[in-house]
DNA sequence: TTGAAAGCGCTAACAT
DNA sequence: ATGTTAGCGCTTTCAA
């Protein structure tokens, strides 16, 4: 094993102890031009026993080529974003490209932060979680020149790409499915999360949906921080003490609905019966629960995916193409939403 | 709102918008070095006004500074990981540094890939999880010249500093705890994962404890894949209708043994008379169960904070000076482990 | 197939 | 308080 060295190795170390020029290692490193096969194997023995790490900086200033992924998503906490990164991160396996994840915690200046410095390191590319966005960041994503892709939602004006799903028309959906179980009740829980915009056009387009029956909601109860699923269960408790003849309760996720299909297991309430239940994602962890809770899957893996393909296939341009993909999410009724 | 440049814009336009030196908007722009309140002004005007984002590229190459700490790990699929990223960064807030992550999906090869990525790009420190890497990762990892800080464990030999727990200690301690309950045949729940190594040393603690007080697993099972609540349930099922005789699940994660609990609990078995169960990492999850699973934090938050402090206090340094760190897990017994 | 020169956009170090 | 000069370590371009 060599020695801790006193600076980092340069192309140039390579370079003398293989005997072979600066700019024909570099060649070699990087697996372009013609190099003939003996001046190969002598530089990359050479790297490889000094162990020679090259200077992506350099590199990147030199040919101001960056195969960087900016992917700005506002939270890594519940498991619908680190699901969208893995569908980024196999689509982009195949490619040069590398994702670097920035997390904004839900906040626009937090986002314009992370957003600022992603650009600063001029990557290839910015896959974005949301459409609303502060004009700074707008304006920024405008004059990046890169191709841009905001994910996760379509109803809006994207400043490039998006792909998502429209959550006015899920909760629409949702609505719907609701009523034509034969529901009539409803309750609202949801989170205290004014710059969760999904969550609120899901709220709107199911309060819409609602009102053209002619429906209102009948209460709602919000919550913000601690466990979803301890969450889940206060809240639902809370809400049928104050109003019990509630005959569904519509989650804005699936962990907190969770929560409250457990609480009402417990206390014996007739599920769907007399009270039917609903969620939001189609997350994974559902399948594991005693009865599987109506939701509605959110794409998430897709969209990692389709935003990742965008970004790849836009290599170079300045943008990406201005696409709006529309994926469709599927409802799944599970054993909380019948007819009744 | 300016029109789309055709070319990233450089200090220079800054500069000559402004008609101040490039050096002087450089410093400005650092907010380094004495500059006139009249200059500060007329340089942040012209900066704003053109949408100017500084290349940090050329800026890094300029000053050898890479305000950027790798952090590498294997998953962001379990809660486990995401909670020591949010320790990280809430750490590394108050200071210039930035997280940037890498995932390895348990597979050495890959880690070895993202470590050489990461280190291309000069971090000014690492964060990985684990002791056990590849011969060419700790031989990058010695080399690098920049603090490095493994993560998650302590049982073993770190290449610079290390901060975690010990797992061998917690399998010993869990072990302790169910024997001194009174369990007698007890088996064993985890992850068909060979390359998960804490997982595999939590195991080898508890099963040589129980080997001292003569007691030897009664059987196991193990799973990969799937959803880990659903397969709690299928391997618990599995394992009792091989086993019936047992009065002690212990499960190698918190989420299988969740899936474990729910099952029995609906099979109307007796928890903790008939049987005991345990888990471990003290995921929050656990808080909206219908009875609380036993289980052993794994600091996972807090070694995240530590991991940063240590970094952001070796910043320069070219080692984070071998400090080794070991937190000491909580036991906590919840209602499923009790004696009897 | 290989090498030499120029320069990417910034900042350190040194003027002024 | 501000400007000038010389690189940082690579890659591009052009020559041999």
């Amino acid at each position: 094993m060599t020695n801790r060295p006193k600076r980092p190795l340069t192309l140039r170390d390579v370079s003398e102890a293989s005997g072979v020029s600066e700019m024909t290692v570099s060649r070699v490193l990087r697996g372009k031009g013609d190099v003939s096969e003996a001046t190969r194997l002598k530089v990359q023995d050479a790297a490889k026993r000094l162990g020679y790490v090259p200077n992506k900086i350099a590199g990147a200033l030199a040919s101001s080529r960056v195969n960087l992924v900016g992917v700005i998503i506002p939270s890594l906490g519940n498991m619908v974003f680190p699901e969208v990164l893995s569908g980024i991160s196999e689509m982009l396996a195949g490619t040069s490209l590398q994702p670097v994840v920035g997390v904004t915690d839900y906040l626009p200046e937090t986002e314009e932060k992370v957003l600022f410095e992603m650009l600063s390191w001029r990557p290839s590319g910015v896959i974005i979680a949301g459409l609303e966005h502060s004009e700074a960041s707008r304006a920024m994503l405008a004059q990046a020149g890169i191709p841009i892709v905001e994910i996760m939602d379509v109803d809006g004006d994207p400043v490039d790409a998006c792909v998502g799903i429209s959550h006015r028309r899920a909760g629409r959906q949702m609505a719907e499915a609701i009523i034509e179980a034969g529901y009539r009740r409803i309750g609202f829980l949801g989170t205290k999360m004014p710059l969760d915009h999904r969550a609120r056009k899901r709220f709107e387009g199911f309060t819409r949906t609602l009102a053209k029956s002619g429906i209102e909601i009948a209460d709602q109860e919000f919550y913000s921080g601690g466990s979803a699923l301890a969450k889940g269960r206060e809240m639902t408790q809370a809400i049928l003490e104050r109003t019990p003849d509630l005959d569904f309760l519509y989650y804005s996720n699936d962990m907190i609905g969770a929560g409250g299909l457990l609480y009402l297991l417990e206390k014996g309430v007739d599920i769907p019966g007399q009270i039917g239940l609903a969620g939001f994602n189609g997350v994974e962890l559902l399948e594991g629960l005693p009865r599987s809770l109506a939701t509605m899957d959110a794409c998430r893996r897709e969209i990692g995916q389709r935003a990742a393909r965008i970004i790849a296939e836009a290599q170079g341009s300045r943008s990406a193409g201005a696409q709006r993909i529309e994926l469709t999410p599927t409802l799944a009724l599970g054993d909380t939403l019948i007819r009744h």
